[in-house]
RNA sequence: GGCGGCGUAGCCAAGUGGUAAGGCAGAGGUCUGCAAAACCUUUAUUCAUCGGUUCGAUUCCGAUCGCCGCCUCCA
């Protein structure tokens, strides 16, 4: 029975769906004016994993992630260099969906832009208008949140309780009280994407975007809501009194925030030179299972500290998974079963799963993995290990991995070519060492581990793996 | 100033009111022509500090110190 940390309540809670077994849930997904950093990244995996385990337990999952792609930063960056907002963001669009597939994050069921869906939103700010809850100025609407009864209830934020030292944007006067939001922007520069509506010429706000999105598809009211616990003041707190005020009804049951990534122990940002995205850690030729491993092994809830080194270490854990994996796979002996294997595989797939319904705690089903390859490894060592144990395992890794998703489809893929050169190599190496002739033997192996070919002698024969 | 979280071996990190998962790095071993790789073994009398509750606390409570986040756009 899978428990998760509701934000909202603050409490461990029982994970049911509103809906029989049919889960709905929605995830902020990127504003399209950059490559996305991995700390974004941890988030999306995190909710990777939250999606992949609900299905791993029977359910159905309806899971929408937007694309913002009207905002001010895209803005900026669009009239900066001269491209239009489609062609902007469609670019940045693109990028974000590669890191998400290289990261071996499934595809949401659905996947809509907030651009597409400006009537929805207009819809809603008919709806507030309607009940009161908002006013104009300067041609912009803003959501006054004095009107909405249990504002700051996510945050635990205080109304009134003043912020003596925080920094608070008093530049914005226009608004009547200063955290007041906007729910439709009019435009302030030449250029700037603008739609018509009731309000006037303009575009959405952030926080309604998702509002609309989510409802558009989920409904009124739905499960579970995730993001970054950055997000949780004040776009979430926002989306709250906006669905709320518009519907009269519960807008989410299950607040899903996914803790923080730091690098070498401080916030990411371009200006310390801490920043990292996907695809450059790529380029340094860490692979993105290594780095889909690193984000798994802390658990969502506690802050990351990502470092190389850290990187470093997961792949090696990783590799000790996959060599693993590799040689059950490569496992020929005889047709028997082992009670001591079937045992050692219940009590990973316990461990797994107990972790995981214990608020996805990842790290220990990461553990749970790593448990049965040094159990696994001693039973085959003795002999005690069979092809039926062999399937058995097989299995329940592959069980494992639909949620932790580290195995990845690019694992077996070898070209033949270059499998049938290899093979050939190995060989003739092997007939120079039959002839102790050690010197050409030396020599092939060299010339395979420059092209990155590894082998490696066991009793069972020449085996290789790229490097 | 308000709110929240954290402090466990060299490093990352799980966890429980009953005596410390897992990984990285290190050390030893098996294997090998030598290697590498692989595999096995091993590494915290102790869980920031000081008090308290308890038969018993790393786990609960209080204080102290340190770190991080949010309160403004942000995953």
């Amino acid at each position: 029975m899978l428990r998760l940390r509701n934000t909202l309540t603050r409490a461990l809670e029982e994970f049911r769906p509103l809906d029989g077994q049919r889960v709905r849930m929605y995830a902020c997904g990127p504003t399209v004016y950059d490559y996305g950093h991995i700390g974004n990244f941890r988030t999306f995996v995190a909710v990777d994993v939250l999606r992949r385990y609900l299905k791993y337990l029977g359910y159905e999952v309806l899971h929408v992630m937007n694309i913002t792609d009207v905002e001010d930063k895209i803005i900026r960056n669009m009239l900066q260099q001269g491209k239009g907002l489609e062609e902007y963001t469609a670019f940045y669009t693109e990028a974000f969906l590669q890191d998400c597939q290289s990261l071996n994050i499934e595809r949401a069921e659905i996947i809509p832009r907030a651009t597409d869906h400006i009537p929805e939103m207009i819809d809603i700010m008919d709806r507030l208008s309607a009940r009161g809850y908002t006013y104009q100025s300067e041609g912009s609407l803003y959501f006054s949140i004095s009107s909405f009864e249990g504002y700051g209830r996510l945050s635990g934020l205080k109304l009134e309780g003043n912020i003596a030292g925080a920094r608070v944007d008093v530049d914005e006067y226009e608004k009547a009280d200063a955290r007041d939001f906007v729910l439709w922007k009019e435009p302030k520069e030449e250029g700037e994407p603008r739609w018509d509506s009731p309000f006037g010429v303009g575009r959405p706000g952030w926080h309604l975007e998702c509002s609309a999105m989510s409802m558009k598809y989920l409904g009124d009211t739905f499960d579970l809501h995730a993001g970054g616990v950055d997000l949780i003041f004040p776009h979430h707190e926002n989306e709250i009194a906006q669905s709320e005020g518009a519907t009269g009804k519960p807008f989410v049951k299950t607040w899903f925030h996914v803790e923080f990534l730091l690098v070498e122990g401080e916030k990411m940002s371009k200006s310390k030179g801490n920043y990292y995205t996907v695809r450059s850690l790529i380029e340094q030729g860490f692979t993105p299972a290594a780095i889909r491993y690193l984000l798994l092994s802390v658990p969502y809830r506690t802050q990351l500290n990502f470092t190389l080194e850290g990187l470093r270490g997961a792949e090696s854990a990783l590799e000790k998974l996959h060599n693993f994996r590799r040689r059950v796979k490569d496992f020929a002996g005889a047709a028997s079963h082992h009670e001591r294997v079937s045992e050692i595989i219940a009590k990973a797939r316990g461990e797994f799963e107990a972790s995981l319904d214990d608020d996805l705690n990842t790290a220990g089903a990461l553990a749970a993995l790593h448990d049965l390859r040094r159990d696994a490894n001693i039973a085959i060592d003795a002999g005690q290990f069979g092809t039926d144990d062999r399937r058995a395992v097989l299995d329940f890794l592959e069980r494992a991995d639909t949620v932790l998703g580290i195995f990845g489809a690019t694992d077996e893929q070898v070209d033949a070519q270059l499998a049938a050169e290899v093979g050939a190599l190995i060989e003739e190496r092997n007939a120079a060492r039959k002839h102790r002739d050690f010197k050409r033997a030396d020599e092939i192996r060299n010339q395979l581990a420059e092209r990155g070919v590894l082998l490696e002698d066991t009793p069972r024969g020449t085996k290789w793996k790229r490097k």
